[in-house]
DNA sequence: TTGACTATGTGAAAGTTATAACTTTCACAA
DNA sequence: TTGTGAAAGTTATAACTTTCACATAGTCAA
């Protein structure tokens, strides 16, 4: 079983996240074999392109059957990393940073909220469920010591900057950016990853005045 | 000027979503004209494709100068549909909904939550902001009394079919879905966008693990 | 054991997208 | 008014992606 990572491309590993998406509801409804047909109605792309990726990572399908749920769950999270729980911290715990520690995405994704930062005194020393709230001025310190490789900024737009410049980009490797500042990709040798939560709309705000399918 | 929005892609939309950004910020540091160069360093593409982008629907720019400013932020939230105010209503104000309507990137794009709707009892009459929270029940009412043609989701994912199922899609036209379930992007003659917050995060993970540029 | 059925995996073709390289045009200064 | 420089707009091509179609192999029932 021989391997391309070299060659895959980002769109390709969104749709694995997609496909995993698809893979968890079924399991959770107590499916045990999906066919690529099944995954193509979930999430509205067409079979051949499900089987030509998961082929790219090996055959993991039993052919005139479909794919076991719980070995492709498996594989899933092996390619995607994500069978191993990673910790990483929430800057800024409004009302948006709250919503993202408690979003059960990143719990299904193995990722662990292990500590947060914030500016404010009345929210420092407090908690978001089992995560509790440190002041801001020892993010720094906390990341070197814990070496915290991905962090989850929620922060103001106006402050976004100020915190990303100084983050230690020796032990830093991801930064979720949910900031209204629009960070470059790459950051010496960071992972930065802008989410705009009005994107999509403004994609269905396009699709609905030109009547696209 | 002739457009041919019949065979723009949806990669397109995207990054004109990324462009509207880079030139908010420019523009809200005083910037009056703008380069493809710049936009590139901002928002990490080759500024041909920006150029190429950009001509798709309209010569926006001055030869030898760039683009300016305020032209530029006209024009592209003119195709995408981004000028004149879009009435929404959030369904679910738990944590993640409020940090939506809350969420300055909707205002920005000039999206206006007139009303959230929620099954909790010591919410309905509460408000959020000035966007005032009634009972899921009269959801579909309100709906058809207001003729609401865009829907934001961030119930708990259980509640995410019922309530979908049940939407009138003579009305409906935009379903934006916070929940972890899964719909197809086209339901009836409704555009579903499945957001799944950890996605990125997904990505990023891999990106990690292969030392991926 | 055999045969029909089904859905995977795959190779080639078609379609699409991004990129580099080129041409054009504008603004400004001399 | 004219020359120069700079960046937009355009074109052709290379690279990449998706799709189709079919051979393959596993399952189940008779």
């Amino acid at each position: 079983m021989d391997f391309h990572y070299d060659k895959i491309s980002e769109a390709v590993i969104r749709r694995l996240t997609d496909y995993l998406r698809c893979v968890r509801i079924a399991s959770s409804s107590g499916e045990t074999l999906l066919t690529s047909k099944d995954i193509s109605e979930t999430c509205g792309l067409k079979p051949s392109i499900i089987r030509k990726d998961l082929a790219l990572f090996g055959a993991y399908g039993i052919k005139g059957q479909g794919y076991n749920t719980n070995e492709l769950t498996h594989h899933l999270n092996n390619i995607l990393g994500l069978n191993n729980l990673k910790d990483v911290i929430l800057v800024g715990a409004g009302h948006l940073g709250t919503a993202i520690a408690r979003y059960p995405g990143f719990i299904n994704a193995n990722f662990n909220f292990i500590a947060a930062f914030d500016n404010d005194p009345e929210k420092i020393g407090g908690n978001i469920g089992h995560t509790n709230i440190y002041s801001i001025k020892e993010l720094n310190k906390y990341i070197k010591e814990n070496q915290i490789e991905i962090i989850v900024l929620a922060v103001p737009s106006s402050a976004a900057s100020g915190i990303v410049e100084n983050l230690d980009s020796n032990i830093v490797k991801g930064i979720l950016n949910f900031t209204s500042m629009v960070f470059p990709g790459r950051m010496n040798d960071m992972y930065v990853h802008n989410i705009d939560l009005a994107k999509e709309l403004e994609v269905i705000s396009y699709c609905m005045k030109n009547c696209l399918t």
